[in-house]
This record gives structure tokens, sequence and C-alpha cells, in this order.
DNA sequence: TGAACACATGAATATTTTATCATATGTTCA
DNA sequence: TGAACATATGATAAAATATTCATGTGTTCA
């Protein structure tokens, strides 16, 4: 909103608002990745695409909450769906979903 | 828990245990940068460090808030703090941070 | 066509998380 | 020492999120 004279320069605010709004977006951004059920969907698929029956019993969880998040995944434009008779097969959108997940890790190993 | 033959070859389960645990960590660490105070914080040392009401007036957010997330955010080991008089200043505890961020804001501009 | 299967979805509940308020702790300096 | 300042923290209220349950929709195949 307002600004700032620092050594004799006017400078923008730090957060200005255009930042604020693209900082929020990648807020919701690693929300996505930030959660267990999520993320294991995640992993799952960088194996290669799978149907709804398939996550489930890798993750051991029940079909209505994996297909909650797939919703959300899908949703958040991280992965995508094609229909295969009465299945529906998911896939990772694209790479970013790998780099950002190898990156996590290995700031963890770090 | 139990092995999968698949190909003729006995595979773990795609998400064992060990694994389990390592995704679990990872969605912690990405719930941190999933909210869009902390992010914002973040971001806000990214240009060096800050004490505590520099950050506060930065964000535009009370001085309980602010101080509950760098809270949050040096259990997570992502920022460090020292004092200098009266004030804690905060910083970035490493580069991975960074990175991180960087990454995030790449898969949004494409 | 209708039964069986695969998946989606709305509503309700349970859980987690965040901000606020009041107050406590630690530091400086007159 | 004590007042003023900077920050931390516990408790609570408020908001957001995840899971479950019941059921709906779409597809196959006999």
């Amino acid at each position: 909103m307002s600004q700032k004279i620092y050594d004799g320069k006017a400078i923008s605010h730090l957060i200005s608002n255009v930042a604020e709004d693209e900082l929020c977006d990648l807020a919701e951004l690693f929300k996505v990745f930030g959660d267990s059920t999520r993320i294991k969907i995640l992993y799952d698929l960088i194996n290669g695409e799978k149907n709804v029956t398939e996550i489930c019993a890798d993750l051991e969880m029940n079909q209505s909450a994996v297909s909650h998040q797939l919703k959300l995944l899908k949703s958040s434009k991280l992965i995508g769906s094609r229909r295969a008779g009465k299945q529906i097969i998911y896939f990772l959108a694209d790479d970013h979903v790998k780099t950002i997940i190898a990156m996590g890790k290995e700031h963890i190993e770090e």
C-alpha cells in the first residue's frame, strides 16, 4: 500500500499486493502436497497410471476418502484422468510433481 | 506388509511402511509451506534476516500470530534465530527454502 | 433390461489448524 | 530497581480440512 524510503531509494513494500496473491497461490499449491493421503497418491502414480481400486489397495484406504482426494488433486491440475471401461485411470499431469517431491526428499535427507 | 508378485519378480509393496513414514515426513514439510502466513514470512526473509516487529509490519499481522508461526517454522528447521538485545532476529536456515519456493513458483507460472 | 461393478458425491462428523486474547518472560536503560 | 519495550506462550474460539456413511451415476455384460 504505502512505500518505504530506504537508503535514499523508494522501494515498493516487500510484499506488495501482487506478490501477496502470488504467495497465496504458492501456499495453495504446497497445501496440496501437505497431506499424507494426497502425497501417497501422487507418489503411487509416479510408477505409472492406476485406477481407483488399485490406488485404494496401495494406500489401504477406503474408496470414498481416496476419491475425494483424487478430486482435489485433479482440480489442482496435478493429476489427470481418463475412462477405461468401468474404470477411471489417474495419472500425474506433468513432471513438476516428480520434481517437487524429489526436492522435498532432498531437503529431508540433508 | 505383504508382497506382490509382479512380472515374476517379488517386489515390495509400493508404499512399504518405511516409504510410508518418509512420505508422511514429506507431507509434514510441505504442510509448513502450505500456509500463506508462513510462506510470506519465509519469502520476507529471503531478502535477509529480520526481527519480529519488522516481519509483523511487512505482513501487516499481529505479533502473536506471527510469533506462533515463527515457532512452527523454527521447529521445522526452516528458519533460525538469534538474539540482538531486546530483539530476536530470524533468518532462513539454508538455501533449500529458496529452492523449494522457486520450484513452486515455476510450477505455477507454467 | 437389470444386476454387478467402479467410481463420484453430498452431508455429517471428527480432527486439525489458525488467529486472538491475555499474560508471562527476558532485555535495556534511566 | 522498575518502567518500557520486544517477544513468547497457554488457552480458547473460530475456521478449515479430512474421513465416513449413505447413496447416486455411469459402464459392462449376461
